[in-house]
DNA sequence: CCGGTTTACTTAACCGATTAAGTAAATAAA
DNA sequence: TTTATTTACTTAATCGGTTAAGTAAACCGG
């Protein structure tokens, strides 16, 4: 048994598929009585229009698009439950990509895209990003709204006040005690990566540490490398105090500390953006800089569904607060 | 600049639609010569067939859906990452709904599925579950594997050994020296938590420890609801022992202990249901049962790819291996 | 050299909706 | 009463591909 289609409708009824299409978009043209024939049989037989006729002929699917570099991060996680929600909301379909940090893949996506398959795009750049001319090539061809990870041409963007949380968090650990802070830094070419470094320095000069540049750890996305690096960090820089841009680099952090028999927050202390919802769970508790993901995801997507609704790009740019939450591995009297 | 049509191709090729849409299908029907003019230009001015027509003529989207309960839980986010490096790798989109454990949402989702959007469909569903008719309905209409949470009527599903793994699991706690062994239930209507159940029931037998149903706990999706009754379950039956079916009923263990001042593992010891990576870095470190959520999704989407491919609906129904991974919080001495 | 087959195309129908343009009947305005 | 307008439809074109059916030219065996 195929799918109803508007033909059967209008046979059944005795009326054209003109007539039965637009009485179910409840055009004026149409006699109320006839709409509500056309009403009852539709909802009777659960009759579907076929998004593909009608994608077909009005160019647009009711499909948003979300590209990502990773799932498995609660950050991305959250912030797909605030796209979700927007787009159940506002009928729309998502589909998703994982770019795994390869620009290589995110433009495959994308050429994917551009070709007419979605109505929008919610991106959060990938990293490994020399070249960003994929993501030039969307201007003006698709509505595209950057969330966290934003690129320098991007129109429209969601973020978040990274330099002062930087700052923020190394201020705290600053009046923590730390005078040899480190900074693990990643994200190098991305505003968002830039923007933590900055906040970073900034905060240095205004405590009065001198900037060590062996302080600051270059990180990638290289597991044995970047524990390579936080090896030679811990043995040998030995700083008393870690500023983590990214929540993986802060476990990294807690697994080199084990292994070396560094305590936290005794040797050294600890804080690091994070998402992670068992952060007070972890031995010791981390004191983390929390992004508000869900909430990020969900001004995202509904930045993108004003544009998509006024046909213009003409949106304000958002920067949402994240907060610094203290735990025990930033605490100055061992419990 | 309006995206390059086939028609567009023929024109500038002096070539009808058909032989410049047969040789982009590199149909023996089309001469060398003529294919290789076909495939210059089209690669050259970057065509891209349009998705909806193709669509409409072949009734087939190249996409598929994957409906979940929650994409902030460990198990599912690796699950979509194994689902998705399958869908990218067959040139296949993914869609993605949340049904947030409301079965209401979950049929709204197959209804609009149903309407000939996507090949075909993973699932993993809602648990609130009472009614299941949506799920009935997809019966031969909509390719469908459901992984980790199935129900009754599915016919191709990827699921663990859930029933050997909490036996496994509660056998330990014995050895362990638990006698007060309590079981945080969930998923009480769907064949994964009622594996669950049984396998713990099962092993209480075999150690030969008197069944005290006070000490299964039904939990439900209510967090005030699950605190209230862990609360209850620790100050009043004080278990020895506790294995929780999933990740964030462990959690709340936690949490619950680290109020009342109950030891893990001193007073009791834990054993969880979890994915999550950081289980070894928890205070204390968690004794898990993990799934491999990564190769569910994989596994599920093979199948689901193989029927498409085979357009038949026979597979083998598979059953992967969890692990019990020994942590702190099952210690018998305290470190 | 002729009928039959193969090769390499073209023509046209089709997928299922939307919508511009057309039309007959009813109603209103002159 | 006649013309203009409104109402409530229908017809047909269209979106951009795919594919069954048709055809002219080349090829081929007897």
């Amino acid at each position: 048994m195929g799918e109803i289609t508007i033909r059967q409708l209008a046979e059944t009824l005795k009326l054209s598929t003109a007539t039965v299409s637009k009485a179910l978009q409840n055009s004026h043209e149409i006699s109320e009585a006839t709409k509500g024939r056309v009403f009852e049989l539709a909802k009777s037989l659960n009759y579907r229009p076929n998004p593909f006729a009608r994608g077909l002929r009005r160019h647009k699917s009711n499909t948003i698009a979300v590209i990502l570099p990773e799932i498995a991060d609660n950050f991305f996680a959250q912030a797909i439950n605030g796209i979700e929600e927007m787009a159940r909301q506002q009928g729309y379909h998502l589909i998703i990509y994982l770019s795994h940090d390869s620009s290589e893949r995110e433009a495959f996506f994308i050429n994917d895209l551009l070709g007419r398959y979605v109505d929008g795009l919610l991106i959060s750049v990938s990293f490994d990003g020399i070249d960003f001319t994929h993501l030039d090539e969307i201007q003006g061809k698709l509505p595209t709204v950057f969330f966290d990870r934003t690129y320098s041409g991007s129109l429209l963007h969601v973020t978040n006040n990274d330099f002062e949380s930087a700052y923020q968090a190394t201020k705290h650990l600053f009046e923590c005690g730390c005078r040899q802070i480190s900074f693990l830094s990643i994200l190098q070419g991305l505003e968002v990566g830039n923007q933590r470094l900055q906040g970073y320095l900034s905060a240095l000069q205004d405590c009065g540490l001198m900037l060590n540049p062996s302080l600051i750890i270059n990180c990638s996305n290289n597991k044995d490398d970047n524990q390579a690096k936080l090896q030679h960090l811990m043995k040998v820089i030995k700083p008393d105090g870690i500023v983590s841009s990214v929540e993986k680099l802060a476990k990294l952090c807690y697994y080199t500390c084990n292994d070396l028999g560094i305590t936290i927050p005794g040797d050294v202390k600890i804080v690091s953006f994070s998402n992670l919802d068992s952060a007070s769970l972890l031995n010791p508790s981390l004191t983390t800089i929390t992004q508000p993901a869900y909430e990020i995801g969900k001004q995202a997507a509904t930045m993108l569904f004003k544009v998509l609704k006024n046909n213009n790009y003409e949106a304000e740019n958002m920067v949402l607060r994240s907060e610094l939450i203290k735990r025990q591995s930033t605490n100055v009297s061992v419990v």
